[in-house]
DNA sequence: CCTGAATAATACGGCTCCGAAACGAAGGAT
DNA sequence: ATCCTTCGTTTCGGAGCCGTATTATTCAGG
């Protein structure tokens, strides 16, 4: 039996996450950065700045602005790629594993909190 | 009986609706501009700039200035308050509800997609 | 080699946003 | 009328981020 949610109560469900996110973190991430961070951490890799470009739908720039952002915040770093030395694998971080984790912990306690 | 979710699994969800708004959404709204958006749309009015940022923990030119770029992009709108004249009422557009709606119905459509 | 394609990064002008501090307007108390 | 508080906004220097266009590096093919 599939698990269904009224469109308002998950609306509900977003807003306690995204304000417990909001109140608890230091780091206040775009929805494009947060896209970018989910898909490095959950598909499969290898990342390239050109694959998220396309994956999001958005130019080149906008993934490596975000990369250098989010690597001065130590959620993500880069290296050259050494098979073809014009590609930049992305790769995950300690620290935003931490903070990826933290996140789906949040989340999921919110679902079971929800009305059944 | 309560729906429960594996953290990896509440990330797959939040990472699908992510991706859904970053492509097909022409704004990229942060983390505090969207918990500001679900607040005035889900508690309570009135919604002052105060009661906000102690809601969100935050400074109230986070506050202000958060409001001047959804304003301007007419997700929500500013009033003062009759009665007290220092307040400024936060309050809802037809943007605004439309673009909630709109992510509303995208969270409830992938929770039900979800395993079981 | 040399040329052309592909990749990531950068330059640009313009806008948003930051926290801390100062500000003006309005209300409350006496 | 005069303080004092409250409220939202503005200012400041510094930083991030936008899309477009350009650059540097690398690869692939003749």
């Amino acid at each position: 039996m599939p698990f269904s949610l009224r469109p308002v109560q998950a609306l509900r469900l977003w807003h306690e996450v995204t304000l417990d996110a909001v109140r608890e973190d230091d780091v206040d991430l775009s929805a494009r950065q947060m896209a970018i961070l989910l898909t490095i951490y959950l598909e499969m890799p290898p990342h390239t700045v050109r694959g998220l470009a396309k994956r999001l739908d958005v130019t080149k720039p906008v993934i490596t602005r975000a990369l250098d952002t989010m690597g001065s915040m130590d959620l993500v770093s880069r290296r050259r790629d050494d098979i073809d030395r014009r590609n930049v694998i992305v790769q995950r971080t300690v620290r935003g594993s931490l903070f990826l984790e933290k996140l789906g912990d949040r989340i999921a306690q919110r679902i079971q909190g929800l009305p059944p």
